[in-house]
RNA sequence: UCCACGGUAGCUCAGUCGGCAGAGCGGGUGGCUGUUAACCACUUGGUCGGGGGUUCGAGUCCCUCCCGUGGAGCCA
């Protein structure tokens, strides 16, 4: 007997096929049961009734408990009337397991419950489409970069020092050589991989101890960092826009019956369409205080600001060349504009804010030097990113691509904390 | 860390002026040959977050601690 997965269900319609899954929902109405069975691929409705099939076996749906797990035997048929549109003709059923009364109901939950039971939330039918996107992102992300010749560079997690001085880093233990730091960024050990590959990206989960309590924010988080020899801000800004194009496109196409059962509305998705709008600092800080907003030259933007800027367009935003002062010691200073740096964020629309920031990189050894020393950074460990502009350095740029944030601005959510299976935040580290 | 709100049955919540602890869902039993979060009947289910106080009497008022939710700051 053939073991067939829901989801290629309509290529073997009329044959006797075997499906292993679990019991989502059921309904009797006496004489017929109503089998809901899922099996990670898809949901099909199991139909058992009692003149064809045994008394044993029919008596079995007596037994059966949300979540059991089972084997069933049967014919599939289209069906208008099932969820799904197929319907499986039960001649057999074998349980594999009696679930214990199951915590989920199919009701309504509160988060914290929920996230309490975060390791059987994720089978529910909305989750099950969230993390399929997100699965599907990072793989249209990666395609876009295998298939521009760049070469995927692991960046370690345990570090020694810390890639921006201003954030709170998770410490711990390392043998006898002191502490050692979880990374916040894999991108100067991706500088170094551009200076000896040319272009490269690297992909991994990044660490941030601020105890940050807000939509947009998770403690562990993943990160995609291109890094591009040769590359200018010019560069990457339109690398970018290039990139996010693209994968609009590609889960549009992938991924529409997902989007569709998330109720997300397509329309602002299919607006997207680069060149994306641009506005420096300069300009974005001259409108929001136009809209009243109380934000000074010099200040980063906050959580209200994001929100206004990127609302303006029905597009993402480029905002550039922000305030020297409130950004990182490694991006290049513009020489056209004293105080500023050569840097962009991009804010995805519809008020969902910051899904990238890239810059160009300081490639001048005395000037990186400096900056070295004003922010008090510990030089020692910094001596191999160092070496970059002692041994052929050229100018350079990457950009960083929060992925919950992307997955969130794509579904349509309110809260990053459902864009990845775990989700790791202050308050909550279990399961 | 700060501000606001919340914690009552397994879950979601109601509980009036301080006066017998409630509903829906879930669980259990029975019924129903096309159910759609099925439905109908019956039934089960409580450390009212912990501690202290006021009161004849506290889920309800006061103090305190714990936990959670939303937001701020910071950031992707």
């Amino acid at each position: 007997m053939k073991w067939v997965y829901i989801s290629d269900i309509a290529q073997h319609l009329d044959e006797e096929i075997i499906i292993k899954g679990w019991l989502y929902n059921k309904r009797s109405s006496g004489r017929i049961h109503f089998l809901l069975i899922r099996d990670g691929t898809g949901i099909i409705q199991g139909i058992m009734e009692e003149k064809e099939i045994s008394p044993e076996t029919f008596a079995l749906y007596n037994d059966l408990t949300q979540e059991s797990s089972l084997i069933v035997q049967g014919k599939a048929r289209a069906d208008k009337r099932a969820p799904g549109g197929y319907e499986l003709y039960l001649t057999d059923l074998i349980p594999v397991h009696i679930a214990q009364e199951y915590p989920i109901a199919l009701k309504e939950h509160g988060t914290a419950f929920l996230m309490e039971h975060r390791h059987l939330w994720l089978r529910s039918s909305r989750q099950h489409a969230i993390l399929s996107i997100r699965s599907e992102i990072i793989k249209a992300l990666r395609d876009f970069f295998d298939e521009r010749g760049f070469i995927l560079l692991d960046t370690p997690i345990l570090t020694p020092a810390a890639c921006e001085g201003t954030t709170t880093l998770f410490e711990t233990e390392y043998f006898d050589s002191g502490k050692a730091y979880l990374s916040q960024s894999g991108q100067l050990y991706a500088e170094a991989g551009a200076m000896a590959f040319g272009k490269v990206y690297c992909f991994g989960p990044t660490f941030r101890a601020e105890k940050s309590k807000t939509r947009r924010h998770l403690t562990e988080f993943w990160m995609l960092e291109p890094e591009i020899a040769y590359a200018d801000l010019d560069y990457i800004m339109a690398f970018s826009e290039e990139m996010l194009q693209y994968l609009v496109e590609c889960i549009l196409t992938k991924k529409g019956k997902e989007l569709e059962a998330l109720d997300r509305d397509l329309a602002p998705l299919k607006k997207i369409n680069s060149p994306f709008p641009r506005l420096s600092y300069d300009e974005a800080i001259k409108y929001l205080q136009q809209q009243g907003s109380k934000i000074e030259w010099g200040e980063d933007f906050g959580g209200d600001e994001e929100t206004i800027l990127s609302t303006i367009y029905d597009q993402p935003i480029i905002i550039h060349r922000y305030p020297r002062q409130c950004k990182a010691f490694y991006m290049k200073g513009d020489p056209e504009a004293e105080g500023r740096v050569l840097n962009m964020d991009i804010l995805a629309p519809e008020g969902y804010g910051e899904i990238i920031g890239g810059s160009q990189r300081e490639d001048h050894l005395e000037r990186l030097l400096e900056k070295i020393e004003q922010q008090n950074l510990p030089k020692e460990a910094f001596e191999w990113y160092i070496d970059l502009r002692r041994y052929g350095s050229v100018p350079h740029a990457g950009f960083g691509l929060g992925i919950e944030r992307t997955v969130g601005w794509i579904c349509g959510l309110k809260h990053v904390r459902e864009t990845i299976p775990f989700p790791r935040m202050m308050e909550r580290i279990y399961p």
